[in-house]
Formats: structure tokens, sequence, C-alpha cells
DNA sequence: CCTCTAATGTTCACAATGTAAACATACGAT
DNA sequence: ATCGTATGTTTACATTGTGAACATTAGAGG
């Protein structure tokens, strides 16, 4: 590391790294692009050089966050019973959000886009979006769903465990055990109902 | 009316009406006090006589969505088959947000907290928050629940068709039809399951 | 009807933020 | 060694939320 202080070495991942840090330390509104300058020790207009906007930084922090997620469902997806594997990923899922509960937000809706591209897909179709984690949750479902009703299933997996999560982040619920909580919820899903 | 126009008459209101105007047109970088002042044609600072801060209007606007979001689901809530009228709830809770993208956000995550109430209520504690949009949907479930699991099984559907709603407007899930996906997913839900 | 006070709006002012434009520095290929 | 290009700096500006001081008018009490 020279100590030659006009070029910083790697700005963008200093940048992504203060980013993250306060937004977990003083939340979104801490977030800001002169602040995020200032932790990484450089002039607030440096950071145009690593991103086109304040939104290209956001989308970077949001990438970092969905492959820890990716990392935490990997993790949490153990064991030989599917079924219970898939419930474990679950609790896994809103146990990072309540972990990193504005990060969690900031991945989901903390991006603006720039134009609503209501680009008409199939019905029900997942986008690829966080693909890695996603993946994770997609194995486990395509196990254990009757053929045929995967994609019904994989959403109707990812929808509950968003749903708690986001509820609870936003303090509609309030869980003492909020992985036991997510176990619970998981379980009322049946696949191979009716 | 009285043409005098120094005294609006009635700005909180019209306050209201304008900022949910514009977060409907423009999204929530549009919703600024200053537009919503010019928009009920007043000065910028008139805007405190009626709301603390920006917070509290925002605030005023979600409690109006909320109110709507009530009168949607009791809408759906029809027919004699408990059943079928919750899976209708949940189809219109998501086309309700579809409807209303930026006002669905608003009201769940746009009002910022000033402290992070970790009050420790009890496990799986529902906040009457949303009491009336909330009392509809309570009610159908204590009525085809079994008895003693009825609050996991409101917050199974509550977080299921939530979450639903928030992973579409978020684009990581596009639907053609989405209240026909509403009611597929929801058809997932088994409360009497082992 | 007149007056006075409080409710309601206005004008100034300011700090913070995102971002554009012009300039400076230094790394690396020639 | 030279020079272009990548990277960082300084200046500048419009927008935003918001505080402070001032203006106006509605309506109660004489």
């Amino acid at each position: 590391m020279s100590t030659s202080k006009y070029h910083h070495g790697d700005l963008r991942h200093s940048l992504i790294r203060a980013g993250a840090e306060l937004l977990r330390a003083r939340g979104p509104t801490g977030l800001t692009l002169r602040a995020a300058a200032r932790a990484a020790g450089v002039s607030p207009t440096a950071t145009y050089r690593h991103f086109a906007d304040k939104n290209a930084l956001l989308a970077a922090i949001a990438a970092e966050g969905f492959a820890e997620l990716e990392q935490a469902l990997r993790a949490a997806d153990l064991g030989s019973d599917g079924r219970a594997a898939l419930n474990q990923q679950g609790a896994a899922y809103v146990a990072f959000a309540i972990a990193n509960p504005h990060l969690f937000r900031l991945m989901f809706a903390g991006v603006q886009a720039k134009q609503t591209t209501t680009a008409a897909c199939g019905e029900g179709t997942l986008l690829p979006a966080p693909q890695g984690a996603f993946g994770v949750l997609a194995a486990r479902i395509a196990q254990i769903a009757p053929p045929g009703e995967t994609e019904t299933a994989i959403i109707a997996s990812w929808s509950i465990v968003h749903g708690l999560a986001a509820l609870i982040l936003d303090q509609r619920i309030t869980a003492a055990d909020p992985s036991a909580l997510a176990a619970r919820v998981a379980a009322c899903l049946d696949f191979d109902a009716k």
C-alpha cells in the first residue's frame, strides 16, 4: 500500500463498503453520497468516476446484499429432508432481513427504476434478478413440489417469507423469535393439497 | 366559498390530496413538500401549520391509503364460502398494491420511525397499525382456521399476499394477471394440515 | 360595530444534498 | 522521458426540508 494519497487504489470497493456501513449504522437517510465519500477520504464528486449516480452506488450495495443473502440461504439449506430444508431457508431469509433491515429494504425497494418497464412477460414469470439467492430456493422447491406446480410453489414460498420479513421490518408484526415464527408460518404451505 | 385567498380554507386536506396525486403521478421523488404546497397554491412553509414535518404529511397520506385498502378488502369479502372470500381478499390486496404502487410502498415502508422502537411484545404479536384493513382479514380467518391457530393463520395469510404484492411491485415477479396469481398462490395455504 | 388575539400564510434565510463543469495529478504504454 | 487517459479536486448551482420573523385575517368579547 503506497502512501501516495491522490489515487485511492480501490475507491470503488471502499465506497461500497462505506456506504453499506453507513446504511447499517444510520439508516437510509444516513447513506449519502457525500458521507460515503467522506468516509472513504475522498471528495464528493470523486464518486462519479466509479458510479454514474447515487442509484448506481445503491445498486452495487444491494448486489453485495444479495450475495450475502445467498450465502445465508445456502448455509441453511441442510439435511436430506427437503421440506425441512425449505423451512430452514425460510427462517434464514427472515433472520437475514431482521439482521440487516436497511440493507434488505434497499435490496428490494431501494433502487429506483428510471422507467417502469412494463414488459409483458408470461403469467407468473420469475425474474432472474437475485438469481443466486433465488436459485437456492428454487432447487429445493423443485425437489418437493408436484411437477407442473413448481412455479406456483416457488412464488408462494418466496412470497410468504418475503411478506413476513417485510411486515416484521415495517413493524406490522412483532415477533420475539422471528425464525421460529417463520418456520411455523412456512409450515402452513401445502403444495400437494387439493 | 369566499374569494379571499390568504386563508386557504381547507389546506390540510388539499395538501394530502395534492401529495397523494403527486405520489401517484410522479412517484416518491416527485412527492415533495414544496411541490405539494405549490399544487395547493400556497407557500412552502405554510405546510408547517398543518404538519410537523414532511413525515407527518406522508403519514397522513398513508392513513388515507389504509382506508382505501380497507374499502377494497371489504368489497372483495363476499359470499358464504369463507375460504373463497379469503382468497378474493388476497386478490384484492394484490390488485390494490398494483393499482397504487407508490402509495402501497409509502403505506408500509414510507414513514420513517424516529427511533427503532424495539418494544418486546409477545411472540407473533399483531400490531393494530392498519386495524381497519387488518380486521377484515382477521374476521375471515377466525372463521375458517382451527381454533388456537388463528394467529399463525392470520400472519401466514397476510404474509403471503403482502409478499406477493411486494415482489411484484419490486419487479421480482412479473404477472400478467396478478389477481389470478394471488388467488392461486393463496390456495397453497392449508391451515388444517398437520 | 370595533378591537384584539390567535390561527393561518408569507417572506427570508440556511444547511445539506445530488450533480455538472473545469481543472489537476499521476499511472502506464510508447 | 513523454504524453494521453484514468482518477481525483475545486467550484458552482438548483432543489429540498425547515427555522425565524413578519403579515393577514377570522372570529370572540366589548
